[in-house]
DNA sequence: TCTGGGGTCCTAGGACCC
DNA sequence: TCTGGGGTCCTAGGACCC
C-alpha cells in the first residue's frame, strides 16, 4: 500500500519576473515585447514578456537570435540590485503569513501547510496570501498547492501566467499523465532525449517503465524520475542553507590568447570573490580555475589549500591552477574562479604567512571597499584586467 | 543562432588507510 | 609476491535549475 501524504505545499512563482518589475517602474512598457538581457553580442536572454515570447524568444536564448525573431522588442539590459531588493519585499509579505517557507530563488517560494489543514482551508489561505503579494508588491504571482513540492511547482507551470491551480491528493498521476517528461524538474534535455530514444515522451508512459530499467540506464536520477512520475516527492521544505561555493565568471567580448589580460582577469575575480567570501566571514579551503575555448571545450583544474581567506594566498594559488590547466594553443571564451569548502571563520587562521600588519592591511582594503564598492581598489597585478 | 552567470548535486576513478 | 575489501577523500566532468 502506497503511504498516504498529509502534506500541502503551495509553490509560488513570480511570472516572467524581471520584466514585471521593469513594467511596474514604467508603464510604457506594458503589453509591448520586452526582452531583459546584456547589451554585448555575446550575452543572452535572461527575461521576456509574452508579447515577446510569441516571437519565439526564449530565456537563455543568444540575444542577437533574439532580436532578429523580434526587431521590434524593447531591449532592457535589467538591474540585479532592483530585482533582488523587489524579490526580497515579496519574502517578507510571505513571512508574515507563512509558518514555514522557503525561498528557492530569486522568484519562487515553498510554503509548508502540511497540519493547518484540518484548522483552515489551505486552498483560500493560498489564495488569500497570493492576493496579498499583489496587492503589496504590485507584481503579479501564481501559485498551486499539491501534496508535495514536485506535483505543486508543475502545477505552477500549468497555471502560469497570473493563475492558480490545486491538485487534490489522489489525483496527481492523472494530473501529471499527459505531460511531457521534460515538465519533470531535473528531467531536462539530455534526460528528455535519452527517454524519447527509449519511447517514452510523457509522464504516463514512464510510469510504465520497469523502475530497475530507469536506474540501471540514469542511475539515481532513474529511481527519483520513476517516483516522480507516480507523483511522490517527499523532499522537505528547507527555510534556510548555507551556500556552499562562491564563484564568477567572465566572458570575453572577444576569445583571447593575450595571457597579460587573462591573469590580470583571474586575479581582478578572485579578489571578488575573496571579498565577498570575507563578507560572509568564511574561509575556502578549495580553489577551482575554470577556462573555457573557443571551441567550448571547458576544463576545470582544482585544488585543495589551508584554509585561507587571504587574496595574495588565493590568487597565487589561481594563477598556478591556470598554468597546469591552460595547455592548448587556443583562444579562451572564458575564464572562472570559484571558492568552496567553507569554514566559518571572522579572521585570518594562517599564522604563517600572514604577519599581523598584512592582516590589518587586508581588513582595511575590505572596509574600504564596503564603503565606496568592490571596485574601488584592486591590486596592481588587477589593473591589466580588460573590464 | 553559436551558446551568460550564479549556483546545486551526482558520478567515476584513483589515492590512501586499515 | 602478483594480490582483499571497505571507507573516505580528492579531482574532473557533467546535468540541471533560475
Amino acid at each position: 500500500m502506497q503511504p498516504v501524504s498529509n502534506r500541502a505545499v503551495v509553490h509560488m512563482d513570480l511570472d516572467s519576473f524581471f520584466v514585471s518589475v521593469e513594467r511596474k517602474h514604467n508603464h510604457r512598457l506594458a503589453g509591448v515585447p520586452l526582452i531583459i538581457g546584456g547589451g554585448s553580442d555575446r550575452s543572452v536572454v535572461a527575461s521576456c514578456s509574452y508579447e515577446a515570447r510569441r516571437f519565439g524568444v526564449s530565456s537563455a536564448m543568444p540575444m542577437k537570435l533574439a532580436r532578429r525573431l523580434c526587431p521590434a522588442a524593447i531591449v532592457i539590459a535589467g538591474d540585479m540590485e532592483r530585482y533582488t531588493r523587489e524579490s526580497q519585499e515579496v519574502t517578507e509579505v510571505i513571512r508574515t503569513q507563512a509558518p514555514l517557507f522557503e525561498k528557492a530563488s530569486i522568484d519562487e517560494f515553498y510554503v509548508d501547510l502540511s497540519g493547518l489543514e484540518r484548522f483552515l482551508g489551505t486552498w483560500k489561505w493560498a489564495r488569500e496570501l497570493r492576493q496579498r503579494v499583489i496587492r503589496e508588491t504590485a507584481l503579479p504571482i501564481s501559485f498551486a498547492l499539491a501534496a508535495n513540492k514536485m506535483v505543486a511547482k508543475v502545477a505552477t507551470g500549468e497555471a502560469k501566467p497570473n493563475g492558480q491551480k490545486c491538485i487534490s491528493r489522489g489525483t496527481e498521476a492523472a494530473f501529471l499523465g499527459p505531460l511531457p517528461v521534460e515538465r519533470i524538474p531535473m528531467a531536462g534535455p539530455k534526460t528528455a532525449t535519452l527517454l524519447s530514444n527509449m519511447g517514452v515522451r510523457r509522464i504516463a508512459t514512464l510510469r510504465e517503465m520497469p523502475r530497475q530499467l530507469l536506474e540501471r540506464v540514469l542511475g539515481k536520477m532513474g529511481g527519483m524520475l520513476w517516483q516522480r512520475a507516480h507523483g511522490i516527492d517527499d523532499t522537505p521544505i528547507v527555510p534556510w542553507s548555507e551556500r556552499k561555493s562562491i564563484s564568477t565568471e567572465t566572458t570575453f567580448e572577444q576569445d583571447t590568447i593575450d595571457l597579460y589580460a587573462m591573469r590580470a582577469t583571474l586575479v581582478d575575480m578572485t579578489g571578488r570573490v575573496g571579498f565577498q567570501m570575507r563578507k560572509e566571514h568564511k574561509l575556502a579551503a578549495t580553489i577551482t580555475v575554470k577556462i573555457r575555448y573557443s571551441d567550448f571545450n571547458t576544463i576545470t583544474k582544482q585544488a585543495r589549500i589551508p584554509y585561507t581567506g587571504n587574496d595574495r594566498q588565493l590568487s597565487a594559488k589561481v594563477l598556478e591552477l591556470f598554468e597546469s590547466a591552460y595547455n592548448r594553443r587556443l583562444l579562451v571564451r572564458l575564464l572562472g574562479v570559484r571558492l568552496s569548502h567553507f569554514i566559518h571563520g571572522g579572521h585570518q587562521i594562517s599564522l604563517l604567512d600572514d604577519t599581523e600588519s598584512q592582516i590589518k592591511l587586508y581588513s582595511y582594503i575590505d572596509k574600504i571597499k564596503i564603503k565606496y564598492g568592490s571596485d574601488s581598489i584592486r591590486p596592481a597585478s588587477a589593473m591589466g584586467s580588460i573590464y
